[in-house]
RNA sequence: CGGGGUGUAGCACAGUUGGUUAGCGCGCUACGUUCGGGACGUAGAGGUCGGGCGUUCGAGUCGCCUCACCCCGACCA
């Protein structure tokens, strides 16, 4: 499929139609009856869960805690930061009723006119304004600081046009919310949480990122700076995977948080909240996938490696079931998640093509052939290669090739990545290499109306500023004013 | 909200200038043979043709309206 993706692009309604079927197909998910919904079926969500588990692991260690927050918001909080609404409203289901009615005319029922809602209710969006509305209580010294709190939800935005994974009207993230006694803390934790994304992205996902902050058009509504993770996909697109924002006191002062510092004055709290969506399971999605479907990175594989069974009767399935129990066993004390699938009512060809399709990283497929040898084939399904190897052993050989794949994937990741990385100062050639997708180093004069006028000429946009990026005098390829440093022009989901 | 497209079985589709009882493939059910890369045979089940109104002796097919979905733009994690 890495093949045909690249031509695919030319024409996105096939691009889209092959995202789509993949999605079904590998049963990740399938768009509901709901407009711009989708239902996450069981194997999909299985590998949400897993990045879920391993993130959560990771917050609690730097400190963070889990709460919940109501999924309904009163109009007046999302009011309270002006940039925030305005980043938002537009966007945004209202919950105006609250009860139903037998329809007079006797067809079904009908929303009762008498339960109108005095003030509007609206799905959260996002939770900062639910969430400092809250803080509000919590906060009152120095010494409740630094408060640092995650949630698991689901938010909701009415999006014009919606794709499974990469932009549905509801979807489920994690939103941290933390506050601080200093702006310096708020920072710190800021630039900590775009470290600790782009770490697990990297190490857990395969996928390479680079780190960078959002210009100011692109920047969250109410923050004072956003930080961000862009990764690229096999069409040579940029995929935004994670953000994390330093809101200054913006939201602090419309809450009205305030707290005794140490010299016993009354001071604003600084903020930053951070988060990723079910949209990395697009990014999982359009990084790895090939001809032959999903290609799960082991670190993130609900099932790591699957054994089948070829057998002509019953008695032969005994005996390889056999031979199957003690491999099984090494592996699970191995620490690797292993299914058996000795299903009768479906033939090895098609359990092979099926969980190709799944993407779980190795097969073992064991015979009576095999069990005359004392052999066993394992298949990669990165590479798709088949290796007969013997059974003994085969339990730590198949960790050590688990860990291969996840580096190889990655290592495969960035060299497209590279690949497609330019360094141009021509805006012409920029035009026109743009036209093929990938990320270009460009130098660019800090203003807005250039920004403006790349995105109108080419659909692009300025994905990040990289961090750490070197200084390099240059001028800008549109106007020619002077710059300090390239940054990252892409398009992007 | 603008431009384009599609609605026929669980899925994916065909259906001629309007003509009888609406079809193919996949999937599903039963039985048998199979089982080292998505098996095959036989028999079966499954449809308010998205909805409404109209034209007509007769509408899946023509006209109008409406709804839903998909794609392209504007918006966005």
């Amino acid at each position: 499929m890495a093949k045909e993706l690249k031509d695919l692009t030319k024409r996105s309604e096939d691009y889209s139609k092959w995202y789509n079927e993949l999605v079904v197909k590998a049963d990740l998910a399938e768009q509901s009856a709901v407009r711009g919904c989708m239902v996450i079926k069981p194997y999909g969500y299985a590998i949400w869960e897993k990045m879920q588990q391993t993130l959560d692991k990771m917050f609690k260690e730097t400190g963070v805690q889990n709460a919940y927050f109501p999924l309904l918001i009163p109009k007046s909080y999302l009011c309270r930061e002006a940039e925030h609404v305005e980043g938002f409203a537009k966007e945004c289901a209202i919950v105006t009723h609250y009860r139903l009615k037998n329809d007079p005319d006797g067809k079904g029922v009908v929303v009762d006119p008498a339960a109108r809602l005095e003030e509007e209710l609206i799905i959260r969006p996002t939770s900062e304004t639910i969430i400092w509305g809250t803080f509000k209580n919590w906060i009152h010294s120095y010494r409740d600081l630094p408060l640092l709190i995650n949630q698991w939800a689901n938010v909701m935005r009415w999006e014009m046009r919606t794709r499974m994974f990469l932009r549905t009207s509801e979807f489920l993230w994690q939103e941290g919310h933390c506050a601080h006694a200093t702006a310096e803390e708020s920072e710190k934790r800021t630039v900590q949480m775009i470290n600790l994304y782009a770490d697990f992205v990297e190490n857990y996902m395969a996928i390479p990122v680079i780190k960078g902050v959002k210009t100011a058009n692109e920047r969250f509504a109410g923050a004072i700076n956003t930080y961000t993770i862009e990764a690229m996909m096999q069409d040579g697109k940029a995929l935004q995977s994670g953000t994390s924002h330093n809101l200054g006191q913006n939201f602090a002062k419309a809450f009205d948080v305030t707290f005794m510092n140490k010299e016993n004055k009354p001071e604003s709290v600084w903020a930053n909240s951070w988060g990723v969506s079910t949209r990395l399971m697009g990014a999982l999605i359009m990084t790895h996938s090939d001809d032959n479907g999903l290609v799960l990175p082991p670190h993130l594989a609900p099932i790591q490696v699957v054994i089948v069974p070829i057998y002509k009767n019953n008695a032969q399935l005994e005996e390889i079931s056999k031979a199957v129990a003690p491999i099984v066993e090494k592996l699970k004390k191995l620490g690797v998640s292993v299914k058996y699938d000795d299903a009768d009512n479906k033939r090895p060809g098609f359990k092979f093509a099926d969980y190709e399709l799944k993407g779980v990283p190795i097969r073992l497929a064991l015979g009576a052939r095999d069990l005359e040898n004392g052999t066993i084939e394992m298949m990669r399904r990165d590479t798709l290669e088949k290796q007969t190897l013997p059974i003994e052993g085969i339990a730590e050989k198949v960790a050590a090739e688990l860990e291969d794949i996840q580096n190889s994937l990655y290592q495969r990741a960035l060299k497209l990545r590279n690949d497609r990385t330019y360094k141009v100062d021509s805006y012409d050639e920029f035009k026109e290499k743009i036209e093929d997708g990938g990320f270009f180093l460009c130098h660019w004069d800090g203003t807005a109306e250039t920004e403006e006028k790349i995105k109108e000429d080419t659909k692009a946009t300025i994905r990040c500023i990289p961090l750490g990026g070197e200084e390099e005098e240059g001028v800008c390829m549109v106007t020619g004013k002077p710059s300090k440093r390239r940054v990252i022009i892409a398009r992007s989901y």
